[in-house]
DNA sequence: TGAAAATATATAAGATGTTTATATAATGTA
DNA sequence: TACATTATATAAACATCTTATATATTTTCA
């Protein structure tokens, strides 16, 4: 695991990402499939994930579901219509910042460059 | 533009990537370049630039020496051997970083989707 | 059976980093 | 002459992240 400061910024994409793809989730298992998709590399901290979780909650992109599993609470996020509407072009605005940071961390593969 | 909160995390990597492709360069040139490498997708700010040019040069990462040019004084900054030695790791975290998203938000093309 | 690891959510304090606004000033361009 | 560009810089406010901490159940391994 090394990027952890990197990660600024972008966690809020990630996880409307995450949960426009699986439909709902709760917030361990947002972390476990941050870490799958990336071989180890991102680990999300749960003082970074919750603190966003409710925050996208109280700006009315998630709604959260609580339901018992083995005496445990889980409570599930999902995305409000709200959420849906916003998720495709915050994706598009973080595919173009990867492509912007690919310009300049491999400009020769870029056409950009002069 | 797009992403200014994208950018949090690594604007110090870009920073030094920078640097070392083109010896020595004054801050606004630096923003300058970002914007060619990428577009004019990324803008950086110089209340974002600046301190973080300051926080390097206090680090010993980074020198300055200023110049004259046109009645204006620019200030150019280089990578020390300090700054030489760090540079290239922080620039493959970064290219980890940028795979490790690419993972997320595009994970047909990754090998770890499950 | 007992201990450790994994599962699961959450908050607070402190640190860090960014945006926005502001100040200053010379040169180039229309 | 006025506006855009070039050029550096700081401060206040805001947003965000890390680290530490608390709690509790289930699963796994020895």
């Amino acid at each position: 695991m090394i990027q952890t400061d990197l990660i600024k910024g972008s966690l809020r994409t990630i996880v409307l990402k995450l949960l426009k793809e699986n439909g709902r989730m709760y917030g361990y298992e947002i972390t476990r499939r941050v870490e799958e998709l990336t071989a180890g590399k991102i680990k999300l901290t749960y003082g970074a994930l919750y603190p966003v979780l409710h925050k996208l909650e109280s700006e009315g992109v998630l709604v959260t579901e609580q339901e018992n599993y083995n005496n445990r609470i889980r409570v599930y996020y999902s995305l409000t219509e709200k959420g849906h509407s916003m998720v495709s072009e915050k994706i598009r605005e973080l595919m173009e910042f990867i492509e912007s940071l690919q310009g300049i961390v491999n400009p020769q593969t870029n056409p950009n460059y002069a």
